[in-house]
DNA sequence: ACCAAAAACTATATAATGTAGTTTTTATTC
DNA sequence: GAATAAAAACTACATTATATAGTTTTTGGT
């Protein structure tokens, strides 16, 4: 019996991101089931949020923030092709165990928010400070980084949308993507080092 | 002035194809949208349509279908890396050109319809040719597969999401994703040949 | 205890999908 | 060439979702 007014963004953000895991999409996450789920009706949620819009991208930010220290605490101790393997198996765990917000944080609608743009930039950060251990600088860190990035979605995006479908490991089929990239970008490292 | 009445399937699916590319997404084909530029009322669509599910699982066999054929085409008289780059290419563009139905072609509903299984099945055959001319069969090849296309959906979506905002080539940046995966491929053959 | 602000509510508008039942058009058959 | 059955259009309506307007209730600071 708790004293229900109150009611907090935090809370309604929070409730929503639960839902959306819960359904494995953050579609489902409509404002009147919402609303039902925190004991409220639909238009009073508008005291906490702008719409559906604002909700989303409140998700997204959440979702980024979590998927970022998922990695940074994955690769911690770590540096180059180690880090970069435990960040990746970060990246694809936090995917599948929160399916209803990951597509939010890739999506990433609009670069207005200063919250979303600091969270990149500490993203891009990260990712680049790693990359440099493994001895990539400049343009072709970025070009990594792209790379990475495209490696870890793709595969995750495939196989969230039951891409995979064969009798055949997905752990293995993964690993044998990150490394298969990891060393492609040593042979081209060593490319341009001679 | 003609004859407007009989209305097949066929010119829906491809009206909503093309309302879905010139929008830049296929949420913005509604049923209502969708009638109007058909001259009818929506309730006909009806008669061709089962509704918006089977508009879009018609739309993603469509696109499946135009993406695999763009793909045969770059690779035509290509063997081995040769063909795996073409074909990469021709993914890219065929993402950027038709950006209102790509996702449905990668995101492929379910697993029912036989149309889509067939189109699926052609799609895995021509990879597994091709990744064959390169040295990889067996399990090793079923990876490959699967690595080749998280690299192409990977770097597709986070484009498409706007994922790459620094000023930085994106066509540099895909060339040396896919390079890069691809040497990673060759170093692997040579290990294992050892 | 009062009162202003915050946050809930009811009621309503708009737009989308989808269904029921009816009417119109088309194509085939006698 | 008219009759008729099937196909495909229509009107009308039910349902669900987002969003807004205006009102009432709750709450916390003075």
């Amino acid at each position: 019996m708790q004293k229900r007014r109150r009611l907090k963004r935090e809370i309604v953000v929070e409730t929503a991101v639960a839902m959306a895991n819960a359904a494995g999409g953050y579609e489902a996450v409509t404002l009147v089931a919402l609303a039902r789920s925190l004991n409220v009706r639909m238009p009073s949620l508008y005291n906490h949020i702008a719409g559906q819009d604002d909700l989303r991208q409140a998700m997204a930010i959440y979702a980024l923030r979590d998927l970022l220290q998922s990695m940074r605490s994955a690769a911690v101790g770590l540096v180059g092709q180690a880090a970069l393997l435990a960040m990746a198996a970060a990246y694809r765990r936090f995917a599948h165990e929160h399916p209803g917000i990951y597509p939010l944080a890739v999506n990433a609608p609009e670069a207005d928010d200063p919250a979303l743009v600091a969270l990149t930039q500490e993203f891009t950060q990260t990712l680049l400070l790693v990359l440099a251990s493994l001895g990539l600088v400049g343009e072709a860190a970025l070009h990594a980084m792209r790379g990475y990035r495209a490696v870890l979605h793709g595969f995750t995006a495939l196989d969230a949308a039951g891409g995979y479908r064969l009798p055949l490991s997905k752990d293995e089929s993964f690993h044998a993507l990150i490394t298969t990239y990891l060393g492609g970008l040593a042979v081209g490292r060593q490319a341009s080092e001679s």
